[in-house]
Parts: structure tokens; C-alpha cells; sequence
DNA sequence: GCAAAACATTGACCTGGATCAAGTTCTCAC
DNA sequence: GTGAGAACTTGATCCAGGTCAATGTTTTGC
């Protein structure tokens, strides 16, 4: 970490400031300090679908550091955030020195093709409320299944992630609320029925 | 390559037989040595979504030998095929003697990301014939822009590749020749408007 | 070389969810 | 605190594409 720390240059970012565009050429990669950052694809006709969501402590951007030159997505700031910039020449000198930070590396990488992997189920095989239901399970276990979870994200931006519009995700939260699986107030969701979601996240219809 | 070949198990299998179920305990990963091998989700009803199809040369399975203990997808082999066998104990020492191989692992793994970002934002964000368009594209690429290009795979698997119906390709390959961008027979397709099909890929509507 | 199975096409129909439009409720800068 | 602008909800409408069913065409195993 120090050594990482050493090579390492941070800056602040406002909200909806953009950190990198896709196909812009990169020359390093980027660790989140602090707030929220999102990685994104859009639409020809403006519409966009998040890849991820990266909070403190996460890496983002560091495919071109490995293989092609170029970032294969945008990224902007969802809040008041400081992103730390690791420039790549030297951080390829840093996994030269150091193997066991090439296998975090391999590791890191691995845990995103599985994540890849189960967005690519969500988007194809899923309908909406199950892939809701999905989201609010992993949100409780990533709170440790404290309840109510908070939403960290506009619903906006939220259903830029499942893949649907704004106005989906309204009505879907609505027939959870009356199906008695969910109560929602605000940014709160108060979880009423945890294995009713899991069927629906599962194999549901709502 | 020695290196490897000396630790690596080569195996036979069918058209139709599993390499690989997802969630199994993974003890090691494979390489194809002949033949087509595809890696796919299948969802609760049934329905398939191919992640990748994978031909000579090509690794795949390697997610759990870095994180994780289990397969995240399930693979086949689409044709007669020759698989090669590469335990994890093995490979993982091999790794730690020649630093150039995780490199190259690296940026295997950050290609396949960056392909996982393509796939999601086409299933996201663009519609059935923008997803055929540019699977041509990438089709015509591959085989080196020759024309006709020649179909690797049935158009049933062609469909779970790119995320619709048998139904509705058969569909959009009629409309796409009614159009004059192809022309199809069987399973050779000759491509009459590049151009054409490259702005269908990108912002189109059929 | 032929039968059976797998693959492919076509038509009719239906539905999940997008879009448009019009309100309502939050939130945050001043 | 308050007002402007986001963010959110709700209703009405529409359509891409999935499903079902029937038929035609290739491929394959023996």
C-alpha cells in the first residue's frame, strides 16, 4: 500500500464530473478515495446502462492497463468524490517487483468476469422485478442484513443499473409494496418477506 | 508452452457433452484443442444465454482458478471437440516461475472484460437486428473480410448468442436481405452494404 | 441412400415494459 | 425557511419481440 501510495496522484471530483470517457486513451487507472463512482455505457440515442458502481477502497478503469490502449467505458462521480490516479508505466513496474500483487490483480479481475457474468443473466434472462428483487438482496447482504437497507443510489440511477426506466422501477416497487414483500419510504426498504424476494430474484413473476 | 503442455490432461468429448456445470467445484481450467465449446447461463424456464464460444487456442474456466472455488457459467461443447486439462495447483506454481505468463493472463482476462462490457451494452441498450448487424461485423473481422461469410454455428445457438428467438432472427435476416444489406443461403451470407449494416449496428432501426 | 431428427421459417397472437405527458414530492442552495 | 429544480409517481398508449403452432428444409446416423 505505501509503495502503491508513493506513485499515486489524488484529486477531487464534483458530482456528475466525468473521470473518463470510453474509447479515450488511457495512460493509468483510478482507486476511489471517497463518494461514489459510476462506470457506464450509452446508447446511441442517449440511454444509458451502468456497468458498476465503485465506493471507497475499489480500483476502476484498469483494463487498459493490461490490454488495449483505451477505456472501454465512461465514468462519472454520483457525488462530492476524491479519486486517487495510478499512472500505469509505473504501476507495471510495481507488479514486475512485487508478485503477489499480480495475483490481487488476477484475482480482482476474476471477481468482475464473475460479476460480468451474472449482469449478462440479470439483463437476458431475468424479467425487472426479478432483477430487482436480485438487487435488494445483494444491498441487504452488503448492509449485513440490517433492515431497513438504505438505497445508496437514486432510483434514476438505479434503474440505469437493473436496466430499465425510472418509471418501471415506480411501478414495480409499488406491486412489491402491495405483494407484501417490501415496504418502502424514501430512500428506506424495509425487507417484510426475505425468501418470497429470493423466489422472486429467482425464478419470480410478480 | 512446453511448460504447460507438461501438465496438462487432453480429453475427447462429443457434440452436446458437458465440460462443466455452473456452481461445480473447479480443481482446474481448460484450453480448447479442437472443435467449438460454448460457456453459457441458463435461466429457470430454460432459456440459454451464451456468454462465449470459444474455438482452438482459446483458454476458458480460468475465473475460479484466481477467485472463487466454483464455475459462474456452465460450458458445452457445440461440435466434436478436444479439451486440454490444466490443474490449478500446477498452473498456479508455473505462475509464480514465469512473471510473463501472468502478464499474459492479465490481459486475458482484461480482453474478456472489455467483451462482457460490449455484450451488455448490446443486450441493454440496443435492439435484435443492431445486436445481428454487428455480429456480422465482428463475423466478417474474424474471417478475415471475406465475402460471403461463412455461419460458425446453428442460428438456434446464433440466437442464444445474442439474446433473442430462433423466431425473430429468422425474422430479422429476411427483413436485413428485403433491405439489400445481405443476401442468405443456408448458411453462407454475403454481405452487399457495409456501410449499412455498420449504421444499423450502431444507431439503427430495421 | 433413407428415415428420423434436428434445424429453420412463417403466421397469428400476446405481453412486458418503454415512452409520453402531467402531476407530486423531495432536496438543497441561498 | 423557501423557492427552484431535481427526483419521483401515475396513467394512457404503443410496439418490439417473445410464444405457440404448423410446416418446410437440412443434416446425420445407420
Amino acid at each position: 500500500m505505501a509503495r502503491i501510495e508513493a506513485i499515486s496522484k489524488v484529486s477531487e471530483v464534483k458530482k456528475g464530473e466525468i473521470i473518463f470517457r470510453e474509447g479515450a486513451k488511457a495512460h493509468g487507472f483510478y482507486m476511489v478515495g471517497k463518494g461514489k463512482i459510476k462506470v457506464f455505457k450509452v446508447s446511441f440515442d442517449g440511454k444509458e446502462q451502468i456497468l458498476h458502481i465503485y465506493g471507497p477502497g475499489h480500483t476502476f478503469g484498469e483494463v487498459p492497463v493490461f490490454e488495449g490502449k483505451h477505456f472501454p467505458a465512461n465514468s462519472m462521480a454520483l457525488e462530492k468524490s476524491r479519486v486517487i490516479y495510478l499512472p500505469r508505466d509505473k504501476f507495471v513496474d510495481l507488479i514486475a517487483q512485487l508478485p503477489a500483487l499480480s495475483m490481487n490483480m488476477l484475482a480482482d479481475l476474476s471477481r468482475r468476469l464473475r460479476e460480468f457474468t451474472v449482469q449478462i443473466e440479470n439483463l437476458s434472462l431475468k424479467e425487472v422485478p426479478a432483477r430487482m428483487a436480485a438487487y435488494l438482496i445483494t444491498l441487504s447482504q452488503e448492509q449485513n442484513d440490517c433492515n431497513p437497507v438504505t438505497l445508496p443510489i437514486s432510483k434514476v440511477q438505479l434503474a440505469n443499473l437493473i436496466g430499465t426506466a425510472p418509471e418501471t422501477l415506480s411501478r414495480i416497487l409499488k406491486k412489491m409494496a402491495q405483494a407484501d414483500l417490501i415496504e418502502v419510504q424514501t430512500k428506506e426498504i424495509h425487507i417484510k418477506d426475505f425468501d418470497g424476494l429470493s423466489e422472486l430474484a429467482e425464478s419470480g413473476r410478480l
